[in-house]
DNA sequence: TTCCTTGCAAACGATTTGCATTGGA
DNA sequence: TCCAATGCAAATCGTTTGCAAGGAA
């Protein structure tokens, strides 16, 4: 095994510099371990891959800064819970599917021809409603491989 | 003004019945105001829509159960909160566009061909995963015609 | 009449915050 | 050193639930 490290953590906490907040031991764990399991997390969730490392009160912070400095992104589960996972910017652009029986999410990816339609698509209907269109989720249900 | 009920209500409450559940006042009222309000809604907010006319606590199980129906479809904004909308099969299939700025939420629709494009993107995106597709939610994010 | 539904208050669970202490740059 | 970050405990807030009283079929 070489001595380099993931380049996306350098790239992580070089936002993070940028952002002007620190690079500590909580926030350098956090990084680490969501870029080794991939899909959302919830706080509990990364608490436990971290072993109980970080208290759950300094998790909710610590990934609170993260989000806000850029280098994760949050949303809501079906339950409402919030889940977290890196940044587009740092995974690449992509979309999730959830299966409606067991409630396993992954991720997937659109070619670039579609995410250009995509594009097209959400400039024009936010046009039409007088948005200016940052961005757009899509999430598909389904059933899953094991559940179909 | 004719003495013609809606017959988004009258759909509704025969959803209600054929669920085996009693067509309540509460019930009944929070049909008839949704139907009146477009737009996703949190608890607390149709609860002052219906003037306080029904406990939050009331009120909470009467969205459940409307939800459980089929009436009514629940889904979390980007704050966390439930926020509640009549189902599709009521109001025809639509999407959500988000200010990120100030949290409005308002109902796009697509053209039907906008719309067989995006189910032809997701069945082959659900494909290319081994999932069965069985519907799509896209929530696009901008700045509101106030915000931009 | 028979259960289902309601209202109230208390309980819950996820998330946030005050404050004294610790640690990164 | 100096201010940001942490840990703990207590507080919040949206949401759920137990229980006795009221209401639909």
């Amino acid at each position: 095994m070489s001595t380099q490290r993931q380049p996306t953590v350098d790239l992580a906490e070089e936002r993070l510099r940028s952002s002007g907040v620190r690079t500590t031991r909580a926030r350098r764990l956090v990084i680490e371990k969501l870029i080794r399991v991939d899909g959302p997390h919830t706080a509990e969730e990364v608490g436990k891959l971290l072993r109980s490392a970080v208290p759950l009160s300094s998790l909710y912070r610590t990934l609170s800064v993260l989000t806000a400095s850029g280098v994760l992104e949050r949303f809501h589960d079906g339950a409402g819970v919030a889940r977290y996972e890196l940044a587009e910017w740092l995974t690449g652009h992509h979309h999730h599917i959830t299966c409606g029986n067991c409630g396993s999410t992954q991720d997937i990816d659109f070619s670039p021809e579609t995410e250009s339609t995509i594009r097209r698509i959400a400039d024009d209907a936010g046009e039409t409603v007088g948005f200016a269109v940052t961005g757009h989720r899509i999430d598909l249900e389904g059933l899953c491989p094991q559940c179909r």
